[in-house]
DNA sequence: TTGACCCCTTACTGATTAGTAAGTAAGGTG
DNA sequence: CACCTTACTTACTAATCAGTAAGGGGTCAA
């Protein structure tokens, strides 16, 4: 792909990582810079405000979260629901990484309203798609629950999140507690 | 009962308030005391450091949490989940805060050590109590669960946890909806 | 009445923050 | 070759941050 050392993707990627380690209240430009290399006005060349940045990290997870659900389209509820959560459990391998989403919901009095209203976009396009293979994957016997599928699409995406927060007090085992828990209480 | 404006406690509760609003990293001396109508000074005459208030908020909330729990020790096991979950509720009615725990494992890495070192004992202390609550209950029929005591814990609370943060972004209907999704997952 | 203690203020420090302005080196284009 | 644009740098501002030092007013006890 591109060749070129683009530090723009650099900083992304940077952001991200320290977005969900710390919490966009947790890093600094200043910080950002340090690990590029460069100085912090560099970053301010890319993103002139810190909600530019912020939305542009939640325009990207969204896009990336859009490209995964268009791919795995055809796949059954089960596959997807299993992609879902490896999604998570490679944050958790990329060291103790939270999900993004959970972040900024923890700290959302704390972030600019426009990353709020970005933030719950994400958040309710994510719902909307595992309520949908949650309901799909009922119909077809890949899973068993009682109750409305958009109340335990809440709770699996809660639980995960949860989970991923949770295994910094508890270890990581915690995570992987949670993912053998949830699925017994899906019937998989 | 005490009669004096007891500045130092109602430094905790603001400070409180703010933690699971906006974060650790979310607020400042400054906030706190144009809150109370003091000088940022007199905040840290009472907390030297913020470290020192930080350490204070964790402890206020494990002698809370461990008085209630004694107070709990009588009732049933299903009571007892009931009066956790209602902790919980009384977060999100007080004005969409976050739980404690959660907030501080979402930025994690951004808080003091001795601060990860105390919330940590504060949620495995959570965690013990809810395991027992949960093998208890599954002992004398009062829920219905596969799957380990403790695993089982730990999804109750990432839940819950989980669920009071997508409460920002989904609405409070999502608390709801994940207790009432937890409870049938209990066969409650 | 003296003094000591408590709780606060004023006034500061130095670091860090987001953000801006001006300048510059490198690379392509007409 | 002159001329832009891109991608930075240096150098700055103003605000905010945590934290400190010194002092002052009120209360209480000897």
């Amino acid at each position: 792909m591109s060749a070129k050392p683009d530090t723009r993707e650099e900083i992304l990627k940077t952001a991200s990582n320290m977005l969900q380690l710390r919490g966009f209240n947790g890093f600094s430009y200043g910080h950002i810079a340090e690990v590029l290399g460069v100085k912090a006005a560099a970053v301010h060349y890319h993103f002139p405000s810190k909600t530019d940045l912020g939305l542009a990290l939640i325009a990207r997870y969204r896009e990336r979260y859009g490209r995964w659900m268009k791919d795995a389209q055809g796949l059954s509820a089960r596959e997807r629901l299993e992609g879902y959560i490896t999604i998570y459990s490679r944050f958790l391998q990329e060291g103790a990484k939270a999900c993004p989403a959970g972040v900024l919901q923890a700290e959302y009095q704390a972030i600019p309203e426009e990353m709020q209203r970005e933030t719950r976009r994400m958040v309710q396009e994510i719902h909307r798609w595992l309520t949908d293979v949650l309901e799909d994957g009922r119909r077809k016997s890949e899973f068993a629950f009682n109750g409305d599928g958009s109340d335990k699409a809440t709770v699996v995406m809660a639980t995960l999140q949860g989970a991923l927060q949770g295994a910094r007090a508890l270890g990581k085992e915690c995570f992987q507690a949670a993912v053998r828990q949830l699925k017994k209480d899906l019937g998989v």
